[in-house]
RNA sequence: GCGCCCGUAGCUCAGCGGAUAGAGCAGGUGCCUUCUAAGCACUUGGUCGCAGGUUCGAGUCCUGCCGGGCGCACCA
C-alpha cells in the first residue's frame, strides 16, 4: 500500500462516515498522510481528524476514534492508534508494505511519474547568458537547476519546452565586438569592454578565419558576426559537455529583425498601456504595481532591452505556452515587477502565466578558502572550470541540491572526494551496490522466479527492509512535490538522506546472496526484488537530476 | 532610503502549519576471514537572529526591529 492509496482510503472512510450520518463535514478531496519523525508513531500519520474537528464542531480525538475504527477494517492496515491531540498513527501489514517493492519493479522508470501537471504546456527558460563570454559559475547553477526542473516537470506529466535566449542584440554585443577589434589591433580593450583572456583567443580565431578582417570596410561587423558565432558554439559546447541541451535556442536578434518587437509594442499600445514621452515610448507598468514606468523604445529610436523581453513573452505564449517560467540570478531580481506588469498589460494573469524563479549566487571554496573572482580582471570562474575540477555528476548534483533561495557554497575538495562524505558519491555508491548484488546473483546462476508475483514480499519484515520500503514509497510524492514547488533540491535531499541512506543501512545488516553452502531461501528472492526496486528508484531519481548511476565504481 | 533573498549545531545546509527540530562535515568511540569498510553503528553539540501576533498547534504564516547577500539606467 502506497501513501497515496492510504490517503484515498482515509477519504473513503470519511465519506462513509458522512454518508452514514456519523459525521457532518464536507468530504475533503485528499487526506494528509505523513511519515512521522518518531518511529513509535507508526509507518504513517494523518492529521485528518484535527482538520475536521473545526468544521464538524467536535473534539478531534472523538473524530479520530471514528475514523480509526473504520480504517482498521481496511486490508493492508495492521494497526491504527489515536495519539496526542488526535493524530492517527498507522502501521501497515508487512505484505502490504512489501508490495511496494513489487510495484516499483513492475513500473520500472515509470514509477516516479505522475499526472499532477498533465495537460499544461510549460516553457522553461534558463541560463540565457550573453554570447560575450564563457558560461559562468552562476549560469552553471541555472543550467543544473533548470535542466533538472524540466525533467521533473515532465515526470509530473507536464509538456515542457526548454529555451535558451541569446542576447545577441544591442550595446553589450557592440562592446564585445569593439573589444575583439581592439585586441586584434594590439590595442588596449576599451574601458567598458570585455577583459577576459578568452577575448584574445576569439580575436585570434576570427583573424585565422578572416586574415584581412582588420582591413575591411567595417572590421567591427566582421568581428561581431564571427566572434558572436564562436561564442554561441562555445556556450553550446560547454552546456553539452554538462549534459544540458535546449529544445529551442532563441536569438533576440530574430525578435527585432522579424518585426515581432514592433508588433508587441503595437499590441500594448492598442490596449492603451503605452505612451510617448520625451521622444521615447513607454509602457505604463506602474498601472500594474511596478515602481516606475519602463521604456520600450529609447529616444534614439533604438528599442530598449525590455522590448525584447516583451516580444519574447508574447512569442512564447503564441507558441502555446500556458506557463512561462524563467530562472534568473539574484542580480535580476529588480526585473520581476516590470515583467509581471507586462504580463498583466497583455491581459494575462501575472500570478499564473509567468513565474520568475530568482536564484541566489554561487561561491566556491578551495582549501577552506573562498575562491576569489574578479570580473574586471577577467578571472571569472566558468562552468568548464567547475566540471574540470569535480566532474559533471558532482557539479550537477552540488548545484542542484540546495534551495535556489540560498546562496550556495561549493567546496571543491569535498565534491572531488571518492567517499561517502561526498553526497553524490554516497548516492551513486548505493546504486553501485544494488548493481553489484544483481551481478553477483547472476554469476551464481541464481534466477528469480518466473514471475515476481511468486516472490513472497511479506518476508521483508526486518526493520531495515521496512525502512527501505517506506523510503521507496515516497519517491512519487517527492517528485510531485519537487515539480509543484519548482524545487528540484527536494529530490536530491530525498535521494541522499532517505533512499540511499536506507539502502546503505539495509546493505549493512541484511545479507542477500548465500555464502558457502548456505541455502537459497524465499527471503533471498524477496531481498533481490527489493534491491531491484532500489536500483530502479536510484537510477530514475538521479536521472531526473541529470546525474548518472554507474554500474560499478 | 526602497525591493527581493537569507539568518536553524563549531562549519555547510535540510525541514510545502503537526507530536521529543534533522543530515553531512568537524570532535569522541566502536564494527572488516562475509554481496565494494568507497560502508555502518554509537556519541558530543540547538534561546531555530530578537520581539510581538494569528491558532487546537509556529523553525514554518503575519507585523516590527537587528544582522548579511543581491538589486534599484532611455545598460543588457
Amino acid at each position: 500500500m502506497t501513501p497515496d492509496e492510504l490517503s484515498r482510503a482515509l477519504v473513503g472512510v470519511v465519506a462513509g462516515l458522512v454518508e452514514a450520518g456519523e459525521l457532518t463535514v464536507p468530504v475533503p478531496t485528499a487526506a494528509p498522510v505523513e511519515r512521522p519523525r518518531n518511529p513509535e508513531h507508526g509507518d504513517y500519520a494523518s492529521s485528518i481528524a484535527l482538520q475536521l474537528a473545526k468544521p464538524a464542531g467536535r473534539p478531534p480525538r472523538e473524530i479520530a476514534e471514528l475514523v480509526a475504527a473504520q480504517l482498521r477494517a481496511q486490508t493492508g492496515v495492521q494497526r491504527v492508534d489515536v495519539a496526542g491531540p488526535g493524530f492517527l498513527n498507522i502501521t501497515l501489514a508487512a505484505d502490504a508494505l512489501g508490495e511496494v517493492a513489487r510495484a516499483v519493479v513492475a513500473a520500472g522508470p515509470e514509477y516516479a511519474r505522475g499526472d499532477a501537471l498533465a495537460g499544461l504546456h510549460w516553457n522553461l527558460e534558463f541560463v540565457s547568458a550573453n554570447p560575450t563570454g564563457p558560461v559562468t559559475l552562476a549560469s552553471a547553477r541555472w543550467a543544473a537547476v533548470g535542466d533538472a526542473l524540466a525533467r521533473i516537470l515532465q515526470a509530473a506529466g507536464a509538456e515542457v519546452t526548454t529555451e535558451y535566449y541569446f542576447n545577441d542584440h544591442g550595446a553589450q554585443i557592440d562592446r564585445f565586438a569593439r573589444s575583439l577589434v581592439a585586441v586584434a589591433q594590439g590595442q588596449p580593450v576599451p574601458e567598458d569592454g570585455y577583459h577576459g583572456a578568452y577575448v584574445e583567443d576569439v580575436a585570434q580565431a576570427v583573424l585565422a578565419k578572416e586574415p584581412d578582417a582588420l582591413a575591411a570596410d567595417d572590421p567591427q561587423e566582421i568581428f561581431r558576426t564571427l566572434g558572436v558565432g564562436m561564442m554561441f558554439d562555445a556556450v553550446r559546447s560547454s552546456l553539452a559537455a554538462f549534459g544540458v541541451d535546449f529544445d529551442v535556442w532563441f536569438h533576440e536578434d530574430d525578435l527585432h529583425s522579424s518585426g515581432r518587437v514592433g508588433q508587441a509594442v503595437d499590441r500594448l499600445r492598442a490596449a492603451g498601456h503605452v505612451y510617448d514621452f520625451e521622444g521615447a515610448v513607454w509602457l505604463r507598468t506602474t498601472d500594474f504595481g511596478d515602481d516606475k514606468d519602463r521604456p520600450l523604445i529609447r529616444s534614439t529610436g533604438q528599442p530598449a532591452y525590455f522590448s525584447g523581453d516583451v516580444a519574447y513573452y508574447l512569442d512564447k505564449r503564441e507558441r502555446g505556452a500556458d506557463r512561462v517560467v524563467i530562472i534568473l540570478g539574484a542580480d535580476h531580481a529588480g526585473y520581476v515587477s516590470r515583467m509581471k506588469a507586462m504580463v498583466a498589460a497583455f491581459g494575462d494573469d501575472p500570478e499564473v502565466n509567468l513565474e520568475l524563479i530568482i536564484g541566489q549566487l554561487v561561491n566556491l571554496i578551495r582549501d577552506g578558502q573562498p575562491v576569489k573572482m574578479s570580473k574586471r580582471a577577467g578571472s571569472v570562474l566558468t562552468l568548464d572550470d567547475l566540471v574540470e575540477a569535480i566532474g559533471v555528476d558532482a557539479a550537477r548534483y552540488a548545484l542542484v541540491r540546495s534551495s535556489t533561495d540560498s546562496t550556495l557554497e561549493v567546496d571543491l575538495d569535498l565534491w572531488a572526494r571518492k567517499a561517502s562524505e561526498n553526497p553524490v558519491f554516497y548516492v551513486q555508491y548505493a546504486a553501485v551496490r544494488a548493481a553489484s548484488i544483481a551481478r553477483g546473483a547472476a554469476e551464481m546462476g541464481l534466477a528469480m522466479p518466473a514471475s515476481n508475483d511468486d516472490v513472497d514480499v511479506s518476508l521483508l519484515t526486518h526493520p531495515r527492509e521496512q525502512e527501505l520500503l517506506l523510503a521507496l514509497a515516497e519517491l512519487p510524492r517527492v517528485v510531485a512535490a519537487a515539480a509543484e514547488l519548482r524545487e528540484p533540491h527536494r529530490l536530491a535531499r530525498y535521494l541522499e538522506e532517505l533512499l540511499a541512506r536506507s539502502a546503505q543501512r539495509f546493505f549493512d545488516e541484511c545479507r542477500v546472496l548465500p555464502r558457502g553452502d548456505e541455502e537459497v531461501t524465499p527471503t533471498t528472492y524477496a531481498r533481490l526484488l527489493l534491491w531491484q526496486a532500489v536500483r530502479i528508484a536510484l537510477v530514475t531519481g538521479l536521472g531526473l537530476l541529470g546525474v548518472s548511476a554507474p554500474e560499478r565504481m
